[in-house]
DNA sequence: TAATAAAATTAGGTTAACCTAACTATTAAA
DNA sequence: TTTAATAGTTAGGTTAACCTAATTTTATTA
C-alpha cells in the first residue's frame, strides 16, 4: 500500500539525489524539501526502510532501492506527463502547472496515465526538456548537460532547464532564451566562469555561471569538443 | 481546511438524502456507505456540526447546512464532470469511470475543473442523464422523474438513471433501452405495478416496478397527465 | 407491554504523521 | 585543539481517523 505521503518521500529523495549528485541526502534536507522537521523525517525513513524501498546510514544518508527509484520514477513519470498534459492541451501557465501535478500525480490509475500520455502524443520530454521515465523506469537517454560546461565556440541547443523557479524563467524569458533556442558560446571569462553568448535573435548575451548551470544543451556538432 | 475525507462525509450526507428523501440520514447508514464504522461517523460529524456543515440529532438524522450543501455539490459536480471527460474524451468504460472520477474529484483546482469543463463542452447533463450543479451549486432544472410515475399510454423519453449498478444497466441494454430513447407505456398492471412498454426496435418489453423507478423519463406531450 | 433486536452513543485504544525539547555526534571556525 | 555551530537522534506529546466493546436508547414484535 502506498500512499501519497509515502510517494511523496520517495520522490523527495530521488529529487534531491538528482539535484546534486556529490551530496548524500540527509534527513534535514528532506525535512526543508517537505517542508516537515527532521524527526518526522526519521520516523518515516525507518518504515521506508523496513519496507525496502530506502537505505539508510547516517554517512551515506537516504539511498533509494531498486524498488524504492521505481516507485520514485513512477510518480515523476506521472508528474510530468500531467504537466505536459496541463500545460499543451488545457493551456495552463509552466508556472501554475506544477502545483496541480503535484495533486494529480498521486492519482492511482495506470490506464489514466496510459490514455493522458497518448493524448500529449507519447513524448520522451516535457515541454521544459525534463525526461519522461517510461513505463518501465527507464529514462529516454540524451546528451543534455548544463551550458556551462561548454567550452568557448560551442554551438548548441536548449533542451531544458534544471531550475523551475519563476524567477529564473522570467529571466531567460528577458533574454529571449527558450526551449529549442541555438546557443553560441563566444567567449567564457576565466575569472567567474561568466558566458558570453549570441542566438539568432540577440548577440553578445551576458549570463552568469550560475543561470549557466541551470540551462541543460546539447551540442550541435556531433564531435564537439565539449564534454 | 477541506480535507478530502470531509467532503466524502459531507458528499455521503447529500447522496444519502437524495437517495431516498422520506428517510433521515443516520449514522449508520453514512457508516455502510463510507465502510467505516458507526462511532466513527459520530465522532466526524460532531466535528461537521462545530463547523457549521450539517446538522445532527438522532430523530433528523444528519442535514446539510447552506454552506455544507455547497461543498456537496461542488464535489458532485467536480465527480461528474470528472466522470463525463473521462467518458467521452478518454474513451473509458462507464463502468470504470466511477473509481477514477471518485480520486479526481477531490483535485483541488477550480481553474482545472472549468478547463475539463470546457473540454466536454459545458454540458448540463453527464452520459447517464445526472444533472450536473453549475458553480454556485444549482442543478440545471429538469422534468425528469421515474418511469414509474407514469400513466398508461404516455409517450416519454429516457433522461437517465438513478441506479448506476453494472447489473442495471446490463440489464437495460439487453431490453435495448438506452439514453434518449422513446418509450410509449402501453399497460400498468394494477397487480405488481409492473409496465409494459414499446420503443421503436422492441415492442411489448416487459418491466418491474422496481427498475421502472430506477429509470429517469420525461413526457414528450406538454400536457401529459403524468404527474 | 415485556422481551428482543437494532441503532446510537460512550469509553477507551491504536496508528500514522506530525510536533517540540533535549541530547549527542559531527563539522567548522577561531 | 578547544569552542561554537550544525546535524542527527531520542523521548515524549498531539491530533485525526480509525477501531472494539460496552452501554444506553429506540424500535419491533411476540
Amino acid at each position: 500500500m502506498k500512499t501519497y505521503r509515502e510517494e511523496n518521500y520517495l520522490k523527495a529523495v530521488y529529487q534531491l539525489a538528482n539535484h546534486d549528485k556529490s551530496k548524500t541526502v540527509s534527513p534535514t534536507d528532506i525535512a526543508n524539501w517537505l517542508e516537515v522537521k527532521p524527526p518526522t523525517v526519521l520516523e518515516k525513513l525507518a518504515i521506508l526502510v523496513k519496507k525496502g524501498y530506502v537505505t539508510y546510514n547516517k554517512f551515506d544518508g537516504a539511498k533509494l532501492t531498486l524498488t524504492g527509484k521505481d516507485i520514485a520514477l513512477n510518480i515523476v513519470r506521472r508528474h510530468r506527463i500531467w504537466e505536459t498534459y496541463l500545460y499543451k492541451e488545457l493551456k495552463f501557465s509552466w508556472s501554475e502547472v506544477h502545483e496541480i501535478a503535484e495533486q494529480l500525480e498521486h492519482i492511482n490509475s495506470d490506464k489514466l496515465i496510459d490514455r493522458i500520455y497518448d493524448v500529449i502524443g507519447n513524448p520522451d520530454f516535457d515541454p521544459h526538456g525534463d525526461p519522461i521515465p517510461n513505463k518501465q523506469g527507464k529514462l529516454p537517454k540524451s546528451d543534455r548537460r548544463p551550458l556551462s560546461q561548454s567550452i568557448k565556440g560551442c554551438k548548441c541547443v536548449v533542451l531544458g532547464v534544471s531550475e523551475h523557479s519563476e524567477v529564473f524563467l522570467n529571466y531567460l524569458t528577458e533574454l529571449k532564451i527558450g526551449l529549442n533556442d541555438k546557443l553560441i558560446v563566444e567567449q567564457i571569462n576565466a575569472y567567474d566562469d561568466s558566458l558570453k553568448l549570441s542566438t539568432k535573435t540577440k548577440e553578445h548575451i551576458l549570463m552568469s555561471a550560475k543561470a549557466a548551470q541551470q540551462i541543460l544543451v546539447q551540442c550541435i556538432k556531433p564531435n564537439c569538443a565539449c564534454k
